[in-house]
DNA sequence: AGCACGCCGACT
DNA sequence: GTCGGCGTGCTC
């Protein structure tokens, strides 16, 4: 009998695709195992085994399998499984989901390579083979470089298609056409030193020290080398025995030359943790108990269960108890947070509690250290504890006991741009049911659909309503803008009341938080005498002013030019920046406390990788008096003194074109808010607005999280939104504007035919085009009482159909399951 | 997605 | 006449 393979392939196809094996392979096969198969004419992709079986297919001649590339699977069946669910959930492929599920270095790719043919003297090129300019360049670029990538020579030659050239040119015997892979997981290996085997024992040290007699360098190695092996037995590194006996490489190699010491290697594990865990304990107060209480008896009627705590009312302590629990009963815990929350604080607050069990996943980890804590976790062989970012439900878990969803009202848990575009947290929520497994989302500030839930008695429900240690809630006020500028007590962007604040509080020595949201806010460049701001020629943007290199840039696209003096539409010399930024914050604040230290932290001041740990360790240290930043300020930050924040200008984060602008100012407010005052001592929040008589900045002020929910759920009853109604969004992109109006037009009217109501569209985003690309979209709100599965089967039947009509070709489509 | 094939306008 | 762009179709 011959066997044969389903295997998912990492591209966004529908279908899997069948392959033969022997039966030798078929003997080894299980599901879930890497296979390289052949794809098309050549590349080659690494794809799971998704189903083992006999039955040969009929349209076609199964390829063989090129090869196996496991012993035993990489994938899990409970995997396989949500990949599935996420599949048809959102609509997306099994292919997409597998990409982003599994570590890079472990998903080998075939990349066409080409190389000089080595039958071909590149020395003496023979007229007979008359080069074209092509031709030439490329033998030219292969003489330096011995290896040509695709894109490389696609840049070479500047040109889009570049195959018939080098197929022509293998053609000729000019070269050869190759597949190259993509180096694989690289254990990290550290070199140690032993003592050669020709000097093993004790006795022959005398004889070595004298034949060393000029080397006092590599005596005092030797010498430490033996001081270290009697002490610890354990090997010792290179890097250890460097630093001990104080010498360099040089050093050691020679000695190594003289075959008197011997490198050999360890197979090191990136992912360790050498501290003591040993003494640390947490104490629970009464509050803090009776949560965990409530959680625990929640967890009795319902698999979910919300906590909501207040900012530094201790919740990690009641995460942590409640993961020794699951822990001791020898179950996995997944720790899910946002990126931004995943800070070096918090994976240390675990680590000093659970010691080497905490592994960490996110994505400022190299491949190879994800490799490692994927094969942790799939292998059991280390951590219990997973902490990580969202792409960490995609973790091969064995026996999961908890997932713990911190910051659970992110909207970065959902995944935009590239496909899968899912929701962490309710996949996580779905994960979870696999394993019959808990899920506690924690947050100060549920978002309404979660608290809605938990009023429809689908979750349970818990509570932290007082802060750690006494430590009293902040002062919030709102500052009136307009009042201020009536007034004339403005300097700059800040009221007298906000600039009178910061100054008590230096007096005071305390620190400053100011909250600048970018987004709606960047200083864009504007004439005074036309209106003219310059656009991107590419996106339908006003470019934006970046004061450090000069420059006027676009956020969407990256294109730059210089600043202008000029006006470039009218040529009027009366141009001036408007709108703000956290830069031109930090440039007023500079000219108004000369001899205070003020930092910034946004995206562009915390690129590297430890950029954000710096920026706020100096900050924990009090090295920096004012910090002035984004949203990344809401999160990680434990900060002891600060005793002020501002918030620059609440109105940009109202006013966004969005039906969560307004819950999302909520809970972006109350938790800048919660910065201030983590001391015995009130802090104080001043928010600048020219509403103060907004009602969610009204709420923010007293606090009042269940009248705002309230009136939000409300709202979303009245305009059909999301908890109330599912939403799916389809984007349509594309360079021809005519042509995507047409075809938006016509997938519309196929759903209005279909779903009669609750079709919108299509629209124009915020933003029309990006990249050169128009986008409109459709956005199709779903009843509760109308089938989720078939009205995805109607959307999804509507795009494929929109796919198979010949002028609708060249239009992305993109459909987004909860697009919020 | 990645690549081949085939059609068609614009160059030497 | 070819070269190079672009639309179309297929991948086990």
């Amino acid at each position: 009998m011959s066997f044969f393979i389903d295997v998912i392939v990492p591209l966004p196809l529908e279908q899997r695709f069948t392959y033969s094996v022997t039966d030798e392979e078929h003997e080894r096969l299980q599901i879930g195992m890497r296979v390289a198969v052949p794809f098309g004419k050549r590349k080659v992709y690494t794809s799971i085994v998704a189903k083992i079986h006999s039955t040969p297919p009929v349209r076609y001649e199964a390829k063989p399998v090129e090869e196996l590339l496991d012993e035993s699977p990489t994938v899990t069946a409970y995997q396989l499984k949500l990949w599935k669910w996420i599949a048809d959930y959102y609509l997306c492929t099994e292919g997409e989901i597998l990409k982003s599920a599994l570590p890079s270095a472990l998903l080998i790719e075939s990349e066409t390579v080409i190389e000089p043919h080595p039958d071909y003297d590149i020395n003496t090129i023979d007229e007979d083979k008359h080069l074209n300019d092509s031709e030439y360049l490329i033998l030219q670029a292969l003489q330096k470089q011995s290896l040509l990538k695709i894109s490389e020579i696609t840049l070479i030659l500047d040109r889009k298609t570049i195959f018939p050239v080098i197929n022509a040119m293998a053609e000729k015997g000019l070269i050869l056409i190759n597949q190259e892979l993509n180096k694989q997981y690289k254990p990290k290996l550290q070199k140690y030193i032993k003592l050669s085997d020709h000097y093993s024992s004790e006795t022959e040290l005398p004889g070595l020290l004298e034949s060393l007699e000029r080397a006092n360098k590599q005596k005092e190695a030797l010498l430490k080398l033996f001081s270290l092996k009697a002490q610890t037995k354990k090997p010792i590194s290179l890097k250890v025995l460097k630093e001990e006996a104080g010498v360099s490489d040089s050093v050691i190699k020679s000695l190594v030359d003289k075959s008197i010491f011997e490198e050999y290697h360890i197979k090191k594990d990136r992912i360790q943790y050498d501290g003591d865990s040993s003494s640390h304990q947490i104490n629970l107060n009464d509050y803090q108990t009776e949560a965990l209480e409530d959680i625990k008896n929640g967890f009795n009627k319902h698999p979910v269960c919300l906590l909501q705590g207040v900012t530094s009312s201790g919740k990690t302590e009641v995460y942590i108890k409640l993961i020794e629990k699951v822990i001791r009963e020898g179950k996995q815990t997944l720790y899910l947070l946002p990126e931004i929350a995943l800070t070096t604080q918090l994976i240390q607050r675990l680590q000093d509690y659970f010691g080497d069990q905490v592994l960490v996943y996110h994505s400022k980890y190299s491949v190879n250290e994800r490799v490692e804590v994927y094969r942790h976790v799939l292998n059991g062989t280390k951590g219990k504890i997973v902490i990580g970012a969202r792409s960490s439900i995609f973790l091969p878990f064995q026996d999961l006991g908890l997932i713990v969803v911190d910051e659970s009202h992110e909207s970065s848990f959902k995944q935009f741009d590239p496909a899968p575009r899912y929701h962490a947290r309710d996949t996580a929520i779905v994960l979870a049911s696999f394993f019959k497994a808990k899920t506690l989302l924690g947050t100060a500030t549920p978002s309404v659909e979660s608290f809605h839930n938990v009023k429809q008695d689908k979750y349970a429900f818990a509570q932290l309503t007082r802060r750690y240690g006494n430590v009293i809630p902040p002062k919030i006020e709102l500052v009136d803008l307009k009042d201020q500028q009536r007034k004339q007590k403005m300097t700059g962007h800040f009221s007298e009341t906000l600039l009178n604040a910061i100054k008590e509080t230096l007096k005071q020595g305390q620190q400053v938080i100011l909250f600048q949201n970018r987004r709606g806010f960047s200083p864009i460049l504007e004439c005074n005498t036309c209106g003219h701001a310059p656009q991107c020629p590419n996106c339908d943007v006003s470019l934006t002013y970046h004061k450090h290199n000069n420059t006027l840039r676009c956020h969407y696209c990256g294109y730059h030019i210089a600043m202008q003096t000029k006006c470039m539409a009218c040529g009027s010399n009366d141009v001036t920046t408007k709108g703000f930024g956290t830069e031109q914050i930090e440039t007023e604040l500079h000219a108004m406390f000369e001899d205070k230290v003020i930092k910034r932290m946004d995206l562009d001041t915390t690129r590297g990788k430890y950029a954000y740990e710096k920026i706020i360790s100096a900050f924990e240290n009090r090295e920096i008096d004012i910090l002035v930043g984004t949203q990344m300020l809401t999160k990680g930050l434990d900060f002891r003194h600060v005793k002020l924040v501002g918030v620059m200008n609440a109105d940009s984060l109202l006013n966004f074109p969005d039906f969560r602008a307004h819950e999302r100012s909520f809970q972006l407010l109350v938790q800048v808010a919660g910065r201030a005052g983590r001391t015995e001592e009130q802090g104080q929040v001043l928010i600048q607005t020219y509403n103060p008589y907004h009602r969610i900045l009204q709420q923010v002020t007293t606090n009042s999280y269940d009248e705002m929910f309230k009136e939000q759920l409300d709202e979303r009853r009245h305009f059909k939104y999301p908890p109330l109604f599912r939403m799916i969004k389809i984007t349509f992109k594309s360079r021809d504007l005519n042509k995507m109006n047409e075809g938006s037009d016509w997938l519309a009217l196929y759903y209005r035919q279909i779903f009669t109501t609750n079709v919108l569209g299509p629209e124009f985003p915020a933003i029309s085009r990006i990249r050169n690309q128009y986008h409109k979209n459709i956005l199709i709100k779903i009843p509760h009482d109308q089938s989720l599965a078939k009205t995805k089967a109607y959307v999804k039947a509507g795009v494929d159909k929109f796919k198979s009509i010949a002028q609708f070709r060249s239009i992305k489509v993109v459909v987004n399951v909860d697009p919020y």
